[in-house]
DNA sequence: GACACACATCTGCCATGGCAGTTACATGGC
DNA sequence: GCCATGTAACTGCCATGGCAGATGTGTGTC
C-alpha cells in the first residue's frame, strides 16, 4: 500500500501552502513545483487540477496557477456552507448512533472541563475538538456527506489557520458547546445535538470574522502563520 | 473560447452513461474510451478521476474503471446532502434577494398552476422546476455552494432519472412546492424558504424511496434509460 | 479430469517531449 | 526618453511510450 504519487503531490502542495513557502502572488508551475518536490509533472498538474476543485488554487491556462487569497467573503462562505453540512452530521449521527471512539472523546473532554488547563491540555482539547467533527461526520453513516465535507475540509482548516494565533481564550466555552453536541449524539437526540452544533459553528463564526474585521491583513497573507507552538 | 479535451471526455462519458452505451459489469478502460472518442488517454484519465471525484464512477487501480451501481443507499445518502445544501441555498436566497429570473421562473409557473396541462406544458413544468432549483442556489450568493452543488449535481439527476419514469402525476403538488419555495424567496423570507424547500424534497424523496422499493430492479440498472419523451 | 504454475495480455499510473498561447523584455524607430 | 514590435522564455495541456501489478489463459503434471 503505497501511497500515490498524486496524493503525495496534493500532501506536500498543502503543506507548503501551510508553511508559508507558496507566495499567493508569484505563480506555481507544475514544472517548477516537479523540480521542489522530485516528482513528474503529471501528478503535479492532477494534484493541482484537484487542489483547483477543492477551492484552495486557482488554474489560470497558460499563465500559472496561483494560491487563493482567502478573503472575509470566502470565511463566510466556508462556513455556511460547514453549518449546513455538519448539522446535518450531527443529525445523522445521533439518529443512526456515536461510535465508540466519540464516546471516548465526550469523556477525555470532559475531565477536562471547568478547569484550569495546563499548555499540553489545552493543546489536547484542541486536537479532540478537532477529531470530534471528523468523528461526528463519520458517524451520520453517509458517505456523500463525508466526501463532501472532506472536500471543503482543507479550506476549512486554511480558513481556521487565519485566526488561531488571534483567538483568546475561549477554550472553555468550546470544550462545552463541544460536550453539548457529544452529549446529544450520545443521547440519540437528533435535533438537540442538531442545535448544539449550530450554536457552536455560530459562535465560532462569530468570533473569528470579529478577528478578520479587526485584523483585516490576516486575510491576505493565509501563508503567513509559521505555527509557533 | 474552445472546450477543454478533458471537459469534452467528462460529457461524452456522461452521456454514454446516461444513454446506456456504458455496462456497470463491464470495466471501461481509459484505452477504449480513448479509440472510441479519439482523444488522448490523458485527458479521458482525468476525465474519470473526476467522475471518480464526484462519485459516478469508482476506479480500481490496474483493473479498469467501472459505472457506480446506485443502491437505495446511495439515493437516500444524495437526498440528505441535497436537503441540507438546498435548503441552505434557499434560506440564502431569501436573505440576499431573488434573481430576475427566478421572478420570472416563479410567474410562469404560477401560469401552470391549479389546472390540467398538456403534454408540453408538462415538460416545461419539468424544466422550470429543474431550473428554479439551479436559479436558487445561484441566488444564494455563495461560490463554494454553488460548487458543491454542482459536484452532487450529476449524481441527483442519474438518481431522478431512475425514477422519472415510473412518477406518478404528482405535477400539481411540484408546481405548488416549487411556487412555495419562490414565493418565499420573493418575500425575502428566510425561514420560510427553507422550511418550503425542505419540505419540497421530503415529499419528492418520499416518493421516490416508495417507488423504488417497488421496483428494485431500477436501482440496479442506472444505464437502463432509454429517455423516450 | 483436476490442479498448479508460467506467461501473455490486460489495467491505471507516471515520465517526457512537443504544441499553442501568454508574458516579459530587448530592440529599433522616432 | 518613449512607444511599438518582435522574439525568447515561460505557461498549462495533451500525446505517447514504458512500467509494475493484476488477470485470465494455456500448458504441464499427476
Amino acid at each position: 500500500m503505497t501511497e500515490l504519487s498524486r496524493e503525495e503531490a496534493k500532501r506536500r502542495i498543502v503543506e507548503m501552502m501551510i508553511e508559508g513557502g507558496l507566495d499567493p502572488d508569484t505563480p506555481i508551475s507544475e514544472r517548477s513545483l516537479s523540480e521542489r518536490t522530485g516528482l513528474g509533472r503529471t501528478p503535479i498538474r492532477e494534484a493541482l487540477h484537484d487542489l483547483a476543485r477543492d477551492g484552495l488554487i486557482t488554474i489560470e491556462p497558460k499563465r500559472g496557477s496561483f494560491v487563493r487569497r482567502l478573503g472575509l467573503d470566502d470565511v463566510r462562505e466556508i462556513f455556511e456552507v460547514r453549518f449546513a453540512l455538519e448539522a446535518l452530521a450531527a443529525s445523522l449521527a445521533a439518529l443512526r448512533g456515536a461510535s465508540p471512539r466519540l464516546r471516548a472523546i465526550h469523556e477525555e473532554l470532559t475531565a477536562l472541563q471547568g478547569r484550569e488547563l495546563t499548555a499540553s491540555e489545552t493543546k489536547q482539547s484542541k486536537a479532540l475538538g478537532h477529531e470530534l467533527h471528523n468523528e461526528i461526520v463519520k458517524s451520520s453513516r453517509n458517505r456523500l456527506l463525508q466526501r463532501q465535507y472532506s472536500q471543503v475540509r482543507l479550506m476549512i482548516e486554511v480558513s481556521l489557520s487565519l485566526t488561531e494565533r488571534q483567538e483568546t481564550s475561549r477554550i472553555q466555552d468550546t470544550i462545552e458547546e463541544h460536550l453539548a453536541i457529544s452529549g446529544a449524539v450520545l443521547a440519540a437526540d437528533p435535533a438537540k445535538a442538531q442545535a448544539a452544533m449550530q450554536r457552536h459553528l455560530s459562535a465560532g463564526h462569530d468570533i473569528r470574522m470579529r478577528i478578520l474585521t479587526d485584523f483585516p491583513a490576516l486575510t491576505i497573507a493565509i501563508t503567513n502563520n509559521e505555527s509557533p507552538e
